[in-house]
DNA sequence: CTGAAAGCGCTTACAG
DNA sequence: CTGAAAGCGCTTACAG
């Protein structure tokens, strides 16, 4: 099937390119009996457009690039969903990719979405990524660009954010109310900041309640599965059987310490206490239920794009832009696994 | 920021833009000498080429688009994991949508995908699509088309599914196993064909068995979702106190159901054993494990992709490509949730 | 109100 | 080995 092209339209009807062309885009300079001839002819031939050529001509593809660790993930789907569908509504289209956690895959895509034109990117980083080349070469091109949630502090350039180490504070001295006194905190990596902020979020917990700080008490995931809360909670248990507590880097790993320990009849909360954070679906049909820190993710969405279309919309008009940074709020959700009856 | 054209480089060098474009490409006929030169610039220039010229003159744009019901979900999550994954190895980009299941978001966005002019479009319906002109039209255009999952029989296009009939038959056949002799099945909306097969496969098991069809046991769903599997377990448990068997469209609507019945004090599988359908991550981790049948989303998002790039290829080279379709096995995962003790 | 012409940045058949 | 030229399908400043 060959497309229809404005070429086309013009000579069936004997007109020229340009006015066929300023008929569909309702031109003022066009006679009415004209524009309706061309509208009527080109929605019987189902002409659509060739964006390639429209691309070329305005320079923007209205397409943007989002690059995120992976899909299957509470957290990162419910974003994406929500991306997709401001980007809809504004006229954009969205192009999805996951670092699946390798900075060398990363930089590969982005490479891929700068060598596409993207109007624009939006990424949350790698467990590996910092202020890399690939993210300076992003900024040097100039091209419209917000991070959320697994962001790169020295980057200059639009951000949405939790404050997590606020929201981990939080979650921390929920477990000092209810009567923890030994507590765990199974972090994330060490390289990504908010798994960073999470743990001196917990430090500052215990400290402001004057437990003293055990190394001993931190576990340290690679991965951040399910895989690792489970092998953790067997470890933390048969080391520390004294301990009463724990603040897990996610639910996912939660949800492996709450599993190991239904398993082995280990009593939540009574024995040992749990929260979590992000507050996945799952988390409130487990038993126990378990308690978690609420991260907007809908709206961390929601923002990311407004911020980016703000920024494009700067970008075409040739204005300058300054970086804005949106800091959402977080809440404990208290349910079973930490409410001792 | 201006981006560096083969034009520049080749004013640059003070040759034609011919042989610059050559020498990026590595044709054989430029001297290695101009090529390294031309190499060399480009690269300390950042060039790279105009994605939108390339476009318009191969009429290609290795980009492929994707429209499914909604990303936040199991089973379509996963799909979308190995679609990206496999594209992005054969170097392709993939746009995805979400028809939220509306059949009026699905008409615009297979019309915003023609307009972009992606190379192929794979799909999942939504509950509200059958055969509709938006589908025919992509069939006329000769796009490259694949549906998986959720198909329309009449369409003719390569399809990815599983035996949807089968697949519940064996469900629900494992429930008469272990002793089930009531049996309700929450389906899904009455217009998906694979929640109709679904239903029939139910009925056709208890026909096998000589257990009375009793349409009073059948519960439909409209959303699919969690908040109904929870609301039709209080309906169930007060009108039909006999029931002993539930078999869910999907795990979803299941942990509904499980829920309320937890909450209730209704002991599964005691008093009634259940059993979902697309083996959910969070199925495994509850109080009791929910049994569920295993469908293999990501080889679906795998065979999906090939299917595609098969077709495309056809396409681009006038090859006539006559649509296949795959079906995937699929098998009980037998849990607490319909283990007699 | 209509249209000829230039140009977006590339690729490639063709000539030399 | 190198390059002039046509053309992909559109948009738009400009002339009439």
């Amino acid at each position: 099937m060959k497309d229809i092209t404005l070429k086309e339209i013009a000579t069936k009807l004997g007109i020229s390119i340009t006015t066929v062309s300023k008929a569909l885009k309702n031109y003022p300079d066009v006679s009415a009996k004209t524009k309706k001839a061309v509208i009527d002819l080109a929605q019987t031939l189902h002409y659509t457009p060739n964006s390639f050529a429209v691309n070329l001509r305005t320079k923007e593809s209205k397409t943007i690039g989002l690059i995120i660790p992976e899909v299957v993930h509470h957290f990162f789907s419910n974003v994406v969903n929500a991306i997709i569908d401001e980007a809809e509504k504004n006229g954009y289209l969205v192009i999805i990719l996951q670092s699946n956690e390798s900075l060398e895959l990363e930089k590969k895509q982005v490479e891929l979405l700068i060598n596409k034109r993207v109007d624009g990117i939006i990424m949350s980083l790698s467990n590996e990524s910092n202020n890399d080349d690939h993210i300076k070469e992003i900024i040097r091109r100039n091209i419209p660009f917000v991070m959320f949630d697994k962001i790169n502090k020295l980057t200059t350039c639009s951000k949405v954010i939790i404050n997590d180490q606020k929201a981990a504070f939080n979650a921390v001295q929920h477990l000092i109310d209810t009567g923890c006194k030994r507590i765990v905190h199974i972090r994330g990596p060490l390289n990504p900041q908010n798994s960073i902020d999470r743990y001196i979020g917990y430090k500052k917990a215990l400290e402001k309640n004057h437990i003293p700080f055990d190394a001993k008490l931190v576990y340290t995931c690679e991965k951040v599965a399910f895989e690792e809360g489970f092998a953790f909670a067997r470890q933390i248990i048969t080391e520390h059987p004294d301990v009463d507590g724990i603040f897990a880097i996610t639910d996912l790993v939660a949800v492996g310490v709450l599993t190991y320990f239904n398993d082995n009849d280990i009593k939540i909360p009574e024995q040992v206490a749990i929260i979590g954070f992000s507050n996945w679906f799952m988390s409130q049909v487990l038993t126990p239920k378990l308690s978690s820190v609420e991260q907007p993710s809908h709206e961390m969405g929601v923002q990311s794009f407004a911020l980016l279309l703000e920024e494009m919309i700067c970008h075409k008009e040739g204005l300058h832009y300054t970086p804005r940074t949106v800091e959402l709020q977080t809440c404990n959700i208290i349910r079973e696994s930490t409410v001792k009856p």
